[in-house]
DNA sequence: AGCTATTCATAAAT
DNA sequence: TATTTATGAATAGCT
């Protein structure tokens, strides 16, 4: 139809081959709304230009989601499938660290020992050792730096309140008072700083002391 | 086109209507071929019957998936929201569980202390002591258990190798012989119930050592 | 974008 | 259901 038959490959002309396109999409979509209305058909067409151009037509009372989904059905094709598996596998390789780090931390708190070999069991031991003694120096080491800055502050304030004193000109029998909005603080690391093991009440839950301080109990740790 | 010129409305009869389906049918999918080929489009078609028989034309090297694929970035419509949502929230959640865990076992290795106070040092320090002595308790139970049995295995041979000369009538001048086929485990497992602190050379690596033996090395780590 | 000669699609009949 | 055929529709090449 035309003046003269065409054979069909492609256009090479762009110019004549966006022309053919409009009019043969025009074509096509007047045939898909025919069909619809005469035959009582549902009809997805989607199409795209050799520059990118979108136009779709769709049967009345049938989006192109439900199509969609019909066209699943029928072909038994999942369209997600791609998307879908790579993010399970994703899902299932975070899993699977995650079950990995759950039995690090259970064996580091002495559970769950029964898989480990001597040799295992042993590296472990050694590991948790040297793991300890970086704790201990850690502790050590923010012990005395703020019982450094304690003891400066006390100065400091002792200074100011023998300042204020002889600045009133008053003298009366106050040798201690305390510290405005942290003096509990202070006392406290006063306490750790000489030995301190009194205080042990304080310490976390032994079991798990890390889990719950990080938001994620029980039922989380189910989870994967 | 055809013997008379006809409106466009549903055709009532079922039959005369199957039978103009089925021929516009193939006169659009020739159509969408031919456009796929002189204009260099894609096309994807898809057509339900009257009677829900399903057909489609997808344009070559384009599956039906990608074209719905670029739908969706086209038309801004996200048809796999529910699906892609839930996952993608089961996946952040189990990255923040993996991220938790992870320091969670930096910290019992003695690294990434800097976030705690005194508490929580206190706390952990504490929960490792007694983790360690549980991992001790078990290495010294799975060692006493295979040095017991490996006492039994010895004794049998012995026994088995005095029935043997006795029942040969032979004495000669044998005194030790070893033990078919596991003697050098036996010999380390002696060397390991007698102290073995000489045997440290066997141990795994000191830094993460339970991350390589679990099968996820630095690379995996990273990921989450 | 509009025109028109020509080919194509197809409605109705078989 | 397939084929035929008369006819209207689609469109290639021009303008």
């Amino acid at each position: 139809m035309g003046r003269g038959k065409i054979e069909i490959k492609k256009i090479e002309n762009p110019t004549n081959r966006q022309v053919t396109y409009s009019k043969r999409r025009a074509g096509i979509m007047k045939k898909a709304k025919e069909i619809t209305v005469l035959c009582d058909a549902e009809v997805s067409l989607i199409m795209f230009s050799s520059t990118g151009k979108f136009s779709e037509y769709c049967s009345p009372s049938m989006e192109t989601e439900k199509i969609f989904d019909r066209y699943q059905q029928l072909s038994g094709i999942n369209l997600w499938s791609a998307h879908y598996e790579k993010m399970q596998n994703t899902l299932n390789h975070l899993k699977e660290i995650n079950h990995n780090l759950r039995r690090e931390v259970r064996q580091r708190m002495g559970e769950d020992l029964e898989g480990l070999d001597i040799k295992e069991l042993r590296g472990l031991e050694q590991n948790m050792d040297e793991a300890l003694k970086l704790v201990r120096n850690r502790k050590c080491h923010v012990i005395s730096t703020q019982t450094d800055t304690y003891k400066k502050k006390l100065k400091n304030s002792q200074e100011t309140h023998r300042n204020l004193m002889h600045e009133m000109e008053v003298v009366e029998d106050h040798t201690v008072f305390g510290f405005d909005d942290d003096s509990s603080n202070y006392e406290g690391v006063l306490a750790l700083a000489n030995g301190g093991s009194h205080m042990y009440a304080f310490r976390v839950q032994p079991s798990q002391p890390n889990l719950h301080e990080m938001g994620y109990g029980p039922h989380d740790l189910r989870l994967a």
